[in-house]
DNA sequence: TATTGTTATACTCTATAACTATA
DNA sequence: TATAGTTATAGAGTATAACAATA
C-alpha cells in the first residue's frame, strides 16, 4: 500500500512552472500581461475591498520588502492607489482603481487561453471544480493571514 | 456576467508559494526535506522509469542548463546515476536509485504533514479530486513534452 | 550540421537586516 | 518599545548564449 493522502505541495510547484513556461512563450513582445502575483492582488484588492500593505502582503503571503516592488509597478501603471491611513498614519491604505480592474479583466482572459491547452485533459467541470477547491483554500490562507479583524 | 472559465494559471502560482512558504517555516535548521521540482524528479524516474536528460527536463519544463545542477545534487547524494547512453554517447540515462526511493517516501511524508494544515478546509475527498486532476494534467504535460516515443 | 550536456552569465524572485516615521 | 513601510543586499531560481563531444 502507498500514500493514502497525497503530496499536493509539489505537484503545485510543478503546474506552477509548467503555466509560467506556457504563458512565457505564449507572450508577445510587447505583452502587458500581469504576472500571476499581480493578478493575485488585484483580485484580493477587488473581492476584499482596500487595505493596508501589511494585510496584502500577509494575504499573498509576500515578504512586506517585495510588497513594496509590486506595488510600486501598480501604481506607476495607475492600477491601485497608495493613500495614508490618517487614522494610523504608518499605514498605507491601498485601493483598487478602475484602470485596475480592467487590466485584471484583460490578463484574466489571457490567462484562460493559456489554460486552454494546460488544461485540454480536463472537462469544463472538472476545471471549475478544480478551481472552485483551490479557491477555497487560498480564501481560507487569506483569512488566516489577517488575524485581526479591522473593527 | 463575469469570467464563465476561471483563471488558475495565477491562483496556482499563489498557492505555490503559499506551500512554499509554508514548508519554510516547518522546516528545522537540518532539514533534509527535498524541495518540490526534487520530489518531480524522482516520482517521473520512478513512474517511466530511466530517462535521457534531455527527456527529464522537459517532463520538469526545466531548461537543460538548470537540470545540470538539480541531478548534480540527487546524484552526490546517491540518489540517482547517470550514465552514458552507449548507443548514443552524447546523450545520460538517468536512473533513480534504492536511495532515491527512500528519499522520494520521506519526504513525501513531510509535504503530507505541511499540507493537513494548508488544505485543511477540504474534505479528505476533495484533496484528494484535487490530485487526481491536478495529477492527470501534469502526466499529459509529461507526455506532451516527449513527442517521440522511444522505440 | 544538429543534438546532448555543460559552463558562464545576467536577470528575476525572494528573504534578511537595517533604517525612517510614526505609534 | 513596537509597528508599517522602505532600502540595500545577498541568495535562490531561471533563461540565454557559447562551447565540447558526439551523431
Amino acid at each position: 500500500m502507498v500514500a493514502d493522502t497525497p503530496e499536493l505541495v509539489p505537484l503545485l510547484a510543478h503546474l506552477a512552472r509548467i503555466s509560467r513556461r506556457a504563458a512565457e512563450r505564449a507572450a508577445d513582445d510587447d505583452d502587458t500581461t500581469l504576472r500571476p502575483r499581480h493578478v493575485i492582488a488585484l483580485e484580493l484588492l477587488r473581492d476584499r475591498g482596500p487595505m493596508s500593505q501589511r494585510d496584502l502582503g500577509a494575504a499573498l503571503s509576500l515578504d512586506p520588502s517585495n510588497v513594496v516592488g509590486l506595488l510600486n509597478e501598480l501604481e506607476r501603471d495607475g492600477l491601485l492607489e497608495r493613500r495614508r491611513d490618517p487614522r494610523d498614519r504608518r499605514r498605507h491604505v491601498v485601493t483598487l482603481s478602475a484602470s485596475g480592474v480592467r487590466a485584471h479583466e484583460r490578463s484574466a482572459h489571457r490567462y484562460r487561453e493559456i489554460e486552454d491547452r494546460i488544461f485540454a485533459s480536463l472537462t469544463a467541470a472538472e476545471r471549475r471544480a478544480v478551481h472552485d477547491l483551490l479557491s477555497r483554500v487560498a480564501a481560507d490562507a487569506a483569512d488566516a493571514a489577517r488575524p485581526e479583524p479591522r473593527d
